[in-house]
DNA sequence: TTTCTTATTGCAAATAGTTGCAACAAGGAG
DNA sequence: CTCCTTGTTGCAACTATTTGCAATAAGAAA
């Protein structure tokens, strides 16, 4: 099943509609090969469509996240990225604070920490996956 | 030894300057009961000395966090909040999207996890304790 | 096809946080 | 004590993001 017929279907699910903004954001989000901006985001959009506003960009990436299409993240430089997960499972994030790199971990790798949590605290985590800050290796021999 | 006199220290070791202003941010840290925004501890230096600006605290708290004697977290809303460390170990943070409460979590806990990930990714995690998102006990009962 | 409901949008204003820079002040040297 | 260096500050401008609201448009029903 495709991303659009994956959104489709979310948005009805939840009486919410099928904008021709929310097919351009996502249409855009599918040609990111890294991690963008909603800056970046927005500025690809407006090549395709002039009438775009940046406050709906906004709204868009905070719905797409809601519905896990994307995945959002500070890469500590207090600006916030999103990335496309498609029909991609979600996954946690190791950001690096120095360089803003973003590595990926398999939400199973991490499956005794959050069955841990949720045992000791009673804590759910983010079933989107998490966002651990620190420093990449690259960064560290610097 | 008190955190006036470890500001101090620290302070010295890196050629920074002992100002009022810090003093007195640090003095407000001293007196919260709970994690508070730069704008609530803006508040409460103002209610001493007059003439302290916002970017100041905003750079003073950015300074804390290096030197560990502040935690800085999102709560879900997007606000961030900070939190006195003072002598006490930094700890990790479990954040609830929903109400914004935050649980300490011993580093000790999760050195598992972190040793995981410098032996897998060569990621290494803040010192300073991570923030995990997700949903606390009380609000996963909503 | 038309009509109606209401979710969504664009716009401007607002909020939270950051930055450039001239003026200030902490603190070391003499 | 004075003088000098330079880290720090207040201020205004800026950036990234959010919000209120009237206008727009998606889509269901007839």
């Amino acid at each position: 099943m495709s991303c659009e017929k994956l959104l489709r279907d979310y948005l009805r699910k939840r009486g919410l509609r099928l904008t021709h903004q929310r097919e351009l954001v996502l249409s855009v989000l599918h040609e990111l090969e890294a991690p963008a901006t909603a800056e970046e985001i927005f500025a690809r959009v407006r090549t395709r469509s002039q009438n775009v506003d940046i406050s709906t960009v906004y709204r868009t990436l905070e719905l797409f996240q809601e519905l896990r299409l994307v995945s959002g993240f500070d890469a500590g430089d207090g600006i916030r990225r999103y990335e496309h997960l498609g029909v991609a499972a979600p996954h946690h994030h190791l950001v690096c604070q120095t360089c803003g790199k973003s590595l990926s971990v398999p939400l199973a790798e991490l499956a005794s920490l959050t069955a841990y949590l949720a045992e000791t605290y009673h804590f759910t985590t983010d079933p989107g996956g998490l966002t651990l800050s620190g420093v990449c290796a690259t960064c560290q021999k610097a």
